[in-house]
DNA sequence: CAGGTGCTCGTCACTCTGACGACAACCTAC
DNA sequence: GTAGGTTGTCGTCAGAGTGACGAGCACCTG
């Protein structure tokens, strides 16, 4: 397409910034894990202004010819190893209040990560630690910015994707027993489940599960020991998995 | 806080552009409503570089001061008059693609909508025409910008949407019939749905519907009338309301 | 070997659903 | 007015799915 004298006047006057004002764009990553039974949340410990010596989820400017997706993806492994075979990414949501950021007008958007439990996180630049937080001990009136409203959004939706999608699955290793997908669905969603009827759905909803060939596994404290699992290629969940509901 | 000498110097590095790359932030909006018993997308016929004389989603870049929820509902209305109070609104999503707008780094953040049947809307500046277009024939190739991705997420969320949230009534005016919340399960999932199975299903989910204490209205060709409903408190479906599932 | 633990399979009552019949309440045509 | 068409609403029934268990299996430790 060539350009005419009209449309060269347009592109120059895309950059007049009264008609177009700069933003600066951050991705923020909620990287949720399950340890020890519970949900837990990936917080660092800033170390630069604002909010130096506050919490906050990890995150960072997007690079001028950097893609949002590889953006959250880059922050992630840079600030905590994580890689992103091993865990499951979607983009959350974009959060632009005019006054989320003291310094000047940022919209970032926020990328939802499952992964397994990890070895532990290594602080990375103008951090000065980094560490799980089990969800329900986080002091949302202490996060960064908007991050509470972030965070609980992360979780929300954690919750809800459980019912309808196999992403359970990315909170656990490679092979799995039912069990610990069990655990996991504990743990998101803070109710117990029936052992029997979690088996009989997990393992009866076609694509959702797909059993390992190769024998049982040792069980660690006595018990039968489990059947392995993989995570099946089955998109969606049919029948869903609906959590309990609270009776009123 | 006070400001020392170190929280300055890092306070004016944030407008070095090598850190903080600037982006443009615009909004576009998929607005949907049911029109003949077919779903469809409000799409304007660019008057401006880039893609002149190519169709869009409706929106623009956002003010410096405005909030995004704001920026959205306040392009929508401009171009539309679409109230805000007659309409659902919800965030679809980022697109931040870096090559997806030709002139400069631009991040879109994208809404959904839902309005009932509306008066012709009228073109608003920089636009040539405004029309509403079928999603069934919607030539996604010759959309503007990433937008026949912006739209087929808008499409498939709205369909998702109506399983498990009341939104469908967004679609009908304020008050309504089973039948035309039916026609717009239909329309926007494509499907024929048994009007039985439909009326059972959607007067007996608690706080999906309530009855309008007045009497029944006409019927426009023949037929028993009708019972007027309005909206109800729900903000979930409890059960949900599957769509059928195509079989393999 | 006894008893504990956790995994897996069954059973049963209940709810929800899809498919459909039947009647009610309006219309228009004759 | 009566016949016949159209749409709304209520009922029925079989099958799928679910919650609440019981019970046996396969490992452990003492």
């Amino acid at each position: 397409m060539s350009r005419s004298d009209e449309h060269e006047q347009e592109f120059l006057a895309a950059y007049d910034p009264r008609a177009f004002p700069p933003f600066a764009v951050t991705v923020d990553v909620v990287l949720l894990t399950v340890r020890e039974g519970r949900l837990c949340v990936l917080l660092v410990e800033r170390d630069t202004h604002p909010f130096r010596g506050g919490l906050a989820l990890p995150g960072g400017f997007v690079q001028a010819d950097e893609d949002l997706d590889t953006a959250a993806v880059e922050r992630l492994e840079n600030e905590t190893g994580v890689r992103r075979d091993v865990a499951h990414v979607e983009q959350l949501g974009a959060f632009g209040d005019p006054h989320r950021d003291p310094r000047m007008r940022v919209v970032s958007v926020a990328y939802l990560v499952f992964a397994p439990d990890l070895p532990a996180p290594r602080p990375g630049s103008r951090v000065r630690s980094v560490q799980w937080v089990p969800v329900e001990d986080v002091d949302a009136a202490r996060l960064a910015f908007d991050h509470d409203a972030v965070l609980a959004a992360g979780v929300e939706r954690a919750r809800a994707k459980l019912e309808y999608s196999p992403v359970a699955t990315a909170f656990c290793g490679e092979e799995f027993t039912v069990a610990e997908l069990r655990h996991v669905y504990e743990a998101v969603w803070g109710v117990p489940l029936d052992p029997r009827n979690f088996h009989r759905k997990t393992t009866g909803t076609p694509g959702f599960l797909v059993p390992v060939g190769s024998p049982a596994p040792v069980g660690p404290g006595g018990g039968r020991p489990a059947a392995l699992y993989r995570r099946g290629s089955a998109a969606l969940l049919h029948p869903a998995m609906l959590r309990p509901q609270r009776e009123d």
